[in-house]
RNA sequence: GGAGAGGUUCCCGAGUGGUUAAAGGGAGCAGACUGUAAAUCUGCCGGCUCUGCCUUCGGAGGUUCGAAUCCUCCCCUCUCCA
């Protein structure tokens, strides 16, 4: 079998090793390994999928995954990222969360049987006593240090409280724990996670003389520049409730041609070669690798039924075919009498949720962006009824490319 | 605790008594061009029952015909000092 790192340095994962050498060596064996998760949200989002294929990738390679929800660290806050203040969250929230993503992440990872481990840090984060977690943890720890990081260099000009400064004490505390309770001597994470993880690693070194290592992805942006992961509609998440398998396969098949072999490589499991080759298709032909892009990480996330719905109904909709099968696309439900004698254009527009406000409705329409079963909606004080019904939906158009169906389903 | 600086619409950032829903940029949306791409150009870009009305410039009061702009108190942030 291949060595894992060898995998991730070919695919770009790797951006900072705390030894490239020691960890090739340890992933010649079969370990364990661990990486964070926030509960902040009932779902994951991709800006979490590169660590999310990592541990896949670990998995699959014969070592042992742990994720780690955050239930703990939550309640403190990561300074390193941008984010300032986290709500606080309460228990169960954190809990109800946690259960989503691991039902998500199961997705990704096979956690039958003990091939892969879910934790929360909150099962031993809060029960620690101040002080003597100041005696035992806090003395290893060097402030000049501290503040001498990356991380926290960047906080110092605009505000740190001492809450947000023990967050790497406590991150450094969980690796500690981990590589003591469950052998686990591999922490990754997004590079901002860096100092955060060679916390941990000094820490066990320096109470245990035991070295363990870290390793950190890439930021990633595309290639615009922007962060990864931002539609019109906000976040794209990997929970089919909140972004539907259509959407999500629609997020894959517009990014920027130049993102293309790099996201091939980082969220479908699809040999190098292959990658290869489908990027070096140019013009418009690039948009067929981005369709395998598109189909194969909405069969990962979503299953391979989804993704093949996704894809079919991408092409009808796209290919000015007559549309008859498009289930797939995002669905308003409402009854007949609900449309009664009509209803403007605008208000259904905004009702539907493609349109966030009316004015944002009336915008479009006066734009010339909205589209009622593919003809031009002429002024927002168009009025929908019951004649634009075909086969029980109305085909709604926003733009160039959102569509969504309002289904009419009589009790 | 002391001394300064500052909190403006999604973000950055102008505005210092009326013509300001508030310059400019970014993001976002629509249109043109295209390849469901990028770049570029054009328009839009607080809400609404939309030729008008309502709500916004950290919070609460006050002065004024009229305030984001002036006064008072409060909250928060930053910088320097202790």
């Amino acid at each position: 079998m291949r060595n894992v790192y060898d995998i991730f340095q070919e695919r770009g994962f790797i951006e900072q090793v705390t030894d490239e050498n020691m960890v090739r060596e340890v992933l010649a064996k079969s370990i364990t390994c661990y990486i964070g998760f926030d509960p902040t949200a009932k779902s994951l989002h991709i800006g979490s999928l590169l660590p999310i294929m990592s541990l896949a990738h670990m998995q699959r390679g014969g070592h042992r995954p742990i994720v780690v929800i955050g239930g703990g660290t939550a309640l403190v806050g990561d300074p390193s990222g941008k984010d300032e203040i986290r709500p606080v969250m309460t228990k169960e929230e954190i809990d109800s969360n946690a259960k989503g993503i691991k039902r998500q992440l199961s997705q990704f990872i096979d956690f039958t049987n003990g091939k892969a481990v879910m934790l929360n840090n909150a099962d031993w984060l809060v029960s620690l006593k101040y002080i003597d977690f100041l005696r035992d943890i806090g003395r290893h720890f060097s402030v000049n240090r501290m503040l001498a990081a990356e991380s926290y260099r960047q906080r110092l000009g605009s505000g740190l409280s001492f809450l947000g400064f023990n967050y790497m004490l406590l991150q450094a505390y969980d690796f500690w724990y981990l590589s003591k309770s469950w052998n686990c001597v591999l922490q990754m994470g997004g590079n901002d996670q860096w100092g955060n993880i060679l916390a941990g690693a000094d820490l066990t070194r320096r109470i245990e003389g035991k070295i363990i290592h870290g390793l950190t992805f890439p930021l990633i942006t595309t290639a615009d520049g922007s962060k990864m992961g931002k539609t019109n509609r906000g976040a794209v998440w990997l929970d089919h409730e909140l972004t539907s398998p259509y959407e999500y396969y629609q997020y894959w098949v517009n990014i920027d041609d130049r993102d293309v072999k790099r996201f091939l490589s980082f969220f479908t499991f699809l040999p190098m070669h292959e990658i290869e080759e489908l990027s070096r298709l140019t013009g418009e032909d690039l948009r067929k690798a981005k369709e395998v892009l598109a189909y194969e990480a909405t069969k990962i996330c979503h299953g391979q039924d989804a993704a093949d719905r996704a894809k079919s109904s991408a092409r009808q909709l796209f290919s000015q075919k007559v549309v008859k099968d498009i289930e797939a696309i995002p669905t308003y439900v409402m009854t007949s009498d609900d449309l009664g004698k009509g209803i403007e254009a605008y208000i259904l527009f905004k009702e539907t949720g493609l349109c966030k406000t009316r004015g944002e409705a009336r915008r479009l329409i006066s734009q010339w962006g909205a589209y009622i079963n593919g003809k031009r909606v002429p002024s927002f004080i168009t009025v929908v009824g019951t004649d634009d019904i075909q086969n029980n939906i109305i085909l709604l158009r926003a733009g160039k490319k959102n569509y969504l169906k309002v289904y009419i389903q009589d009790p």
